[in-house]
RNA sequence: GGCGCGGUAGCCAAGUGGUAAGGCAAGGGUCUGCAAAACCUUUAUUCGUGGGUUCGAUUCCCACCCGCGCCUCCA
């Protein structure tokens, strides 16, 4: 069984063995949201498979160091925080505080380290500042600071993008006069009027920091200067992570980042999801319409990562079933089992995990292991609760089995973050009306008077509750 | 135009050089007074199209068609 989780490198175009350069603890950066808006289940389709790329090595037995910035500082945010007339970072703040709600309830991992651009002005211009004295930088005549593509030779590989092809011309209007080169990239931006209060004093003047150095100089900050992994979604290969590759290697003279990682788009109805197409949504939206946040936890990690995801409304209420489906089998495993399991987290990531300790979700295990596969892992533990039910149902279920069956059960939830239905009955939830109207259906029941029943059970249904009858008496669960 | 990723049942979605996981939906069944719930079971001779290699391809090669992404600040 492998023990290694391979993923998809970028670079190489190649599996590769997720592994710590240290041998002891990986260290790992991913892009981060801009703070100017609610964030869409498209960002968190890419965070949430970081999320499980993170559960599955730390699972694994590969202890993590997760660093996720969050951008605070750059157009958008500045000029939507003007428009409001609002302080920066008290519009930046809020909407931190709505993405970590969203990534709470979506039961996201928090990293380690979650810095902002804004906290670490001093760190850019001191990169910013090693790469002047290296030659790969200079002022442009609008005095902002650019990169020196040419200093850089390697430019390009992440995307295989050869320099020849850089498409030049009428896209980029009078701006490349600053520079030498069209391809050349805003290291420190020269403030301008319309950036009300919000610049800095650097060496060159006023200003603010261009994109892209923010994730260099955190990055390395808290990782040193060669990190184990580097992930975000697709978009960001170029010309984001390329220009960062650029800045931090220039500035270094290391590698920058050993494992690329990068997460394919969300498509909603088969388009690509914009706000002029209404497509966009965020987890509130969902959960106005009637989902919870577990679902569309399962929904956006249910495809391949490297695969373009498209969703639907339709998606959502199979996953609802798919995660019920979970919970009785669950259910089923702790009463095989002789009580519920109390895995601890640490407990977890120390174990074996082979045949013997996971019985049948061993292979939904090994699915993960490779490549992150979690729609066949998947598939994998479902074939393993219908072998868990046969069990169940031939009696051959011993407590022993239940426990080895259900480490593995457990071990698939914490590598996916689901959380389950709780399956059991809301009898006591329901309102007394109700409760005094199925108590009446049931005894109507008893008395053979079939009529009676089943006006009694209409009523209830009326006010939103379902009977579910059981041999001795009735559950009421809502519909 | 360049680079990259895809096109598998009604929908979502794995996978393999030897004849297609899984989820949802749908049909049948067990259970039930009838239901609901639960469980069992059935459903792609076929994997975008056309060629080629091979004893054999959905899986490898070539061409074409379609979708999506990136090509300067969008996860």
């Amino acid at each position: 069984m492998t023990a290694t989780l391979m993923l998809m490198d970028t670079m190489s175009g190649e599996l590769k063995p997720v592994r710590a350069a240290d041998g002891h603890r990986l260290r790992f950066y991913c892009c981060g949201p801009t703070l100017y808006d609610r964030a869409h289940i498209g960002n968190f389709r890419t965070f949430l498979v970081q999320d499980v790329f993170r559960r599955v090595a730390e699972l694994s037995g590969l202890p993590t160091l997760h660093v996720r910035n969050v951008t605070n500082v750059e157009d958008k945010t500045i000029r939507r925080s003007q428009e409001l007339g609002e302080d920066l970072a008290a519009f930046t703040a809020r909407w931190k505080v709505a993405f970590d709600q969203d990534c709470r309830s979506l039961n996201m991992l928090s990293p380690h380290h979650e810095p902002g651009a804004v906290e670490h002005i001093a760190e850019q211009i001191a990169l910013i500042e090693t790469l002047m004295g290296k030659g790969m930088a200079y002022l442009g005549e609008d005095g902002s600071v650019y990169f020196r593509i040419s200093e850089f030779p390697a430019y390009g590989r992440l995307s295989r993008l050869d320099a020849r092809t850089l498409r030049s011309g009428e896209a980029h209007q009078s701006d490349e006069y600053d520079r030498e080169s069209i391809s050349d990239f805003a290291l420190w931006k020269a403030a301008k009027p319309e950036d009300g209060p919000n610049h800095w004093e650097s060496p060159w003047g006023p200003g603010r920091p261009g994109w892209h150095i923010e994730c260099s100089a955190m990055s390395m900050k808290y990782l040193g200067p060669t990190l184990d992994l580097h992930s975000g979604g697709v978009d960001l290969v170029f010309p984001h992570h390329e220009n960062e590759i650029a800045q931090s290697e220039g500035a270094t003279g290391k590698p920058f980042t050993l494992h690329w990682f990068h997460v394919t788009h969300l498509m909603v109805d088969g388009a690509k999801m914009s706000k002029s197409l209404g497509n966009l949504y965020t987890l509130d939206d969902i959960k106005a319409m009637g989902f919870s946040a577990a679902e569309m936890r399962y929904v956006l990690i249910a495809g391949h990562y490297r695969k373009p995801l498209n969703f639907k409304r339709e998606s959502l209420e199979a996953a609802r079933l798919a995660l019920k489906r979970l919970a009785s089998v669950q259910a089923l495993l702790d009463q095989a089992a002789g009580g519920p399991a109390l895995a601890t987290w640490d407990n977890l990531c120390g174990a074996e995990k082979t045949q013997d300790t996971l019985g049948h979700f061993a292979p939904a295990w090994e699915a993960l292991l490779d490549n992150l596969n979690v729609p066949k892992a998947l598939g994998e533990v479902f074939t393993a609760c219908h072998e868990v039910e046969r069990m169940s149902r031939d009696g051959s279920l011993p407590p022993e089995q239940a426990v080895v069956e259900r480490q593995g059960l457990v071990l698939l939830l914490a590598s996916l973050g689901l959380i389950l239905p709780v399956p059991s009955p809301e009898a006591d939830e329901a309102p007394g009306e109700v409760q005094q109207l199925a108590q009446q259906r049931w005894e109507a029941k008893q008395a053979k008077n079939w009529g009676e029943a089943d006006r009694l059970r209409d009523l209830v249904a009326a006010r939103g509750w379902r009977i579910k009858d059981r041999k001795d008496g009735f559950d009421l669960v809502r519909s």
